[in-house]
DNA sequence: CTAGGCCGATAAAGCTGACTTAAGCAAGAC
DNA sequence: GTCTTGCTTAAGTCAGCTTTATCGGCCTAG
């Protein structure tokens, strides 16, 4: 396309989003997630604002959205508590991102992938019976162009595509959260390709099966559309647990 | 009930939570849930503090946090602008609930019974695998319970003990989104009750279901347990279909 | 008459310092 | 030994202020 596309305008949530409130969230978020902060321990307003050099309006501000997504607890009298990983908003996208970026990658990558392999086929099969024909349609042409891209080895269109084509699933399985899962996904698969931790290059019996997917979504066959699915997830379940024991089996627990 | 429960002591989310932050949180998340603020109306900081008679800070901090969530967006300018509900965090527990409290309950509880019933079958299956003896006995302990309290007619014993029952088998899959899925689902689970959007009385095949699932995790037969836990998820979606269908099909959409 | 840049009004973003509240802790009373 | 009292402390709340980005109208140049 010919549009530069400055910003997606979906969610603006970069690191240096220009803003005091962005960045000092991002710094704690990334800290408290990465373990930096162990749980347990103990910040203050005072210490944040000198550290940082931001007004307590800002650090204030800051803790509250962290509280919200159950990364901390105020208390008074004692401060602000780093709350256990359990205890973390584990589907907030942000956390997400920072925990992608930090050593507690591969869990997270299991877990949405987990996630992924229980939804997708199910998506898959109510797609099959609530998809128009025009939104059928659209999906059989994205599996051509996905079988395209991998035959002629262009990763970074093949893996838009594989987005886009997932996207699609879920938004035609007409269940609002499904939708909202795909933005989870896309941290994963986008997360994936950037890390290294994913074959890049896209198996024959995988591009067969996306478009398996598509066909029978068209012919509102759902038991093969999930069936299909299910292959999909478990072939790239495979290939994640490979590298996962190659690269790094550090932080697997 | 005689119990009067003062706190359930996990998470303490109430409204009148004592603090003005949490109120007016509460107010405004219900009012945007609910609608009476429809998208791309605009709220003032200034406004709001003379309306609800509390300080800038109290304000600001609680328009982050449902920034935060996706619930509202803060241009300069501008104002604060509500956002349409696809742009939403509906994994956000605090949403879940305010949800559940206004007229897109239904369309709430859809979803997160679509949700469920992708992920738990794979969690049972998941739990099979990974279970420890102890888990698996607890379970079959769990289901014989729920026989009992189903046979003596006892809801308030049934429901409490039906909850249990799937967060231990979410918790035993050992996958820690499933975990945090627990929480929203007892979220509808309660609401379910709370709203009479379910019937109470335990049907005589659903009691069995949950005993064989137990079993089949017992007896590390992952297939099996999958299969029975299907089957409960598709009873259940039948009997919340029916109920949506006399009571409300307004908010279906 | 249109395109593009200029400028002022506006509302959020951010800062500051003081006061209030309540949770924790320890000393003292029973 | 237990209970109460009161002090300490850090978060909670408040009010007023400065700064900054942006929108929308206006004006000029093509």
């Amino acid at each position: 396309m010919a549009t530069p596309s400055p910003e997606v305008a979906s969610v603006r949530l970069d690191p240096a989003e220009s803003g005091l409130h962005a960045r000092l969230l991002d710094q704690l978020g990334t800290a408290v997630c990465a373990g930096q902060l162990p749980p347990g321990s103990v910040l203050y307003i005072d210490d944040l604002v000198e550290q940082y050099a931001v007004s307590r309006s800002v650090v204030r501000e800051v803790l509250r959205v962290l509280s919200s997504m159950g990364l901390v607890e105020s208390r008074r009298r004692v401060g602000t508590l780093i709350r256990a990983a359990g205890d973390w908003n584990v589907f907030d996208p942000q956390v997400i991102r920072w925990r992608l970026a930090s050593a507690g990658r591969i869990a997270q990558l299991r877990s949405i992938t987990e996630l992924r392999t229980a939804v997708e086929p199910q998506a898959a099969s109510l797609a099959a019976h609530r998809a128009t024909p025009q939104e059928a349609s659209e999906l059989v042409g994205l599996a051509a162009k996905m079988w395209a891209a991998g035959k002629a080895g262009d990763e970074a269109e093949f893996l838009r595509l594989d987005i886009e084509f997932h996207r699609l699933v879920l938004v035609d399985s007409g269940n609002e959260m499904f939708v909202k899962l795909h933005e989870l996904v896309a941290e994963v698969l986008a997360g994936r390709y950037h890390y290294d931790l994913m074959p890049h290059y896209p198996h024959e019996q995988a591009l067969q099966l996306h478009a398996d997917v598509a066909q029978a979504i068209q012919r509102r066959d759902g038991e093969r559309a999930k069936t299909a699915m299910v292959q999909i997830m478990e072939q790239a379940m495979l290939e994640m647990s490979a590298i996962w024991a190659q690269t790094g089996p550090d932080s697997a627990g």
